[in-house]
DNA sequence: CATCATGCTTGCAAAATGAAAGCATGATGC
DNA sequence: GCATCATGCTTTCATTTTGCAAGCATGATG
């Protein structure tokens, strides 16, 4: 990982932070193109690296390793053993990762009224 | 303004757009660490570019510069004469900006149930 | 006409992005 | 048991974005 080398946060004390308006500190963490579509894909039933990749806007491997550290890091995802035998470990929302779902309903129900030719993608799970 | 140079989109089509997926859109439009704050600064009642660096996160001026651009171009904000008689004219949102509330919303309720510290900052109006 | 406030723009160094290639590890084939 | 392949990353590096600071245009003010 390229970030958190010798410094330990994580726990609880999320230094860097702008102000304490909530939405600046969530932003502070989800605040960037990529992010929250790999959480969007974490609720879509996406569990291993590839399945990120996959998805139809291209994320670079390097950045989604990136995210994955991140999210990791604030808590928002958590990697278990493979249910399918495989040898690497999948990623899964944690609570806190899966009560980001209004926000990408909003986004979602947003995007759709006002943006045209926007459309919800078919997922693994409906 | 240093982006719609030689391109006339803005009307509808959107060309850059990575995918159909309506979160991914949004996040073409907002998916950075600054446009959605000068939304919420909006949304307490900002007008004017002066207020807009007020805010505790302190936005670079060229950075608000760009994104109130950006935010004129896809329609959120317009430009209306000054109520106080200045000669500059302010900033207001549109209905289609009025309606990214929800999200603004959910990542405040997000950010104050999950991240320690965070706190509802006292605005224009409330 | 000098000074000031507002609303930007410009310059530039540092950081983030993203395409492509490289690499480690475990499974698979023979 | 050794070459091959797939997965999951890491590294490299050119390009883009960020953000601090300074500059500049315009209209009000003294």
């Amino acid at each position: 990982m390229n970030r958190a080398v010798g410094e330990k946060e994580g726990v609880k004390g999320a230094s860097g932070r702008r102000s304490p308006c909530p939405v600046a500190c969530c932003l502070d963490l989800m605040g960037d193109r990529w992010t929250l579509l790999v959480v969007r894909d974490l609720m879509m039933g996406a569990e291993r690296f590839k399945e990120f990749t996959a998805s139809p806007e291209g994320i670079p491997t390097n950045i989604l390793s990136d995210r994955l550290g991140r999210l990791l890091e604030s808590g928002v995802v958590v990697q278990v053993a493979a249910a399918d035998g495989s040898r690497h470990p999948a990623y899964r929302l944690t609570e806190k990762g899966r009560e980001l779902i209004p926000i990408l309903g909003a986004m979602r129900d947003w995007g759709l009224k006002w943006e045209e030719g926007t459309r919800v993608m078919a997922g693994r799970e409906g």
